[in-house]
DNA sequence: CCCCAATTGACACTTTCTATCAACGACGTA
DNA sequence: TACGTCGTTGATAGAAAGTGTCAATTGGGG
């Protein structure tokens, strides 16, 4: 662990602290702003903007600028610790977590959850055969309303 | 049929006559600039992009302006004659086609190959029971390459 | 052929994101 | 603990993508 680190783990939340150790693998350096970055991103459970996250820290006269949160959020996006959500609409959401993986999104509160085994391999077996294409990505969201959302609109 | 339409319908590609004809149907007006995006999207036979509908008209000194054709472009995805298609680092692509589909994109050429059975009801359901969500959509995209740039890379 | 509402096009504007670059500061080293 | 280096920052300008405004135009019903 670096010093900068060290010096406020006792300060900060265990989610942030290890992110921040998986910078410094990486081979980056922890500094305050991407500190900053790291504990708007954990205060926030579903997925999030990079606006939302400029307003959290706004609010609380810690940002940094917003490049430099851009900056940190694609730093973090390359180091595969945050993922990058497709909305229908909304295109580039965020949520932390690692590796392949695919979302529930309330498309009321913004709820997300995350789901790894989504099921296309046969899909895409298929699909291999039927087009020949080498099918080397996809993408796979879902939409909808969670619970609390859906019993709401169910109320009123 | 309107007057204008008539008028040119000779000059015109049947698609989009065709396509010219549903907003009549849906109560629009068929005007020039219309036409023009009409005919740059049947001219791309894959997904495009507005900025790719915007240089092919600007190639033909029949672009009606940015404006016009970002207008058309939404009155033709509010009409479900075109689809946004959603990538994996680019966000917004459109294809013509109705309907719910979805498609398999070449990375390469941007060649696309629509499908319609997606094969994830199964999964849907088993989220649903899973998370409580109520799903109301959904996305599946699938990337790769084409055939064709397929074999281009290997031979490279 | 005429009138009118729908539509256009130019432009200013917003939003989202990136490039630049001088100044700063985190970390390895001693 | 102090130093020097180089990665990082922050301010700002600007690119890219898309929208709002409004006077001028135009397609289509009558």
């Amino acid at each position: 662990m670096s010093r900068f680190l060290k010096a406020r783990q006792d300060t900060l939340p265990p989610a942030v602290t290890d992110l921040a150790e998986q910078l410094v693998e990486a081979g980056y350096k922890v500094t305050q702003p991407r500190l900053a970055v790291l504990k708007a991103a954990t205060a926030h459970k579903g997925a999030f903007s990079v606006h939302e996250l400029e307003q959290w820290l706004i609010a609380r006269g810690e940002s940094p600028g917003i490049a430099s949160i851009f900056r940190t959020v694609r730093l973090l996006c390359d180091n595969n610790l945050l993922q990058r959500i497709h909305g229908l609409d909304e295109c580039h959401r965020y949520s932390l977590g690692a590796g392949h993986g695919h979302h529930v999104v309330c498309t009321n509160c913004g709820l997300l959850v995350r789901f790894d085994n989504c099921g296309v391999q046969e899909l895409i077996k298929g699909l291999e055969r039927s087009t020949g294409f080498q099918i080397t990505a996809h993408l796979v969201e879902m939409f909808g309303l969670c619970p609390r959302c859906a019993q709401m609109q169910a109320a009123a």
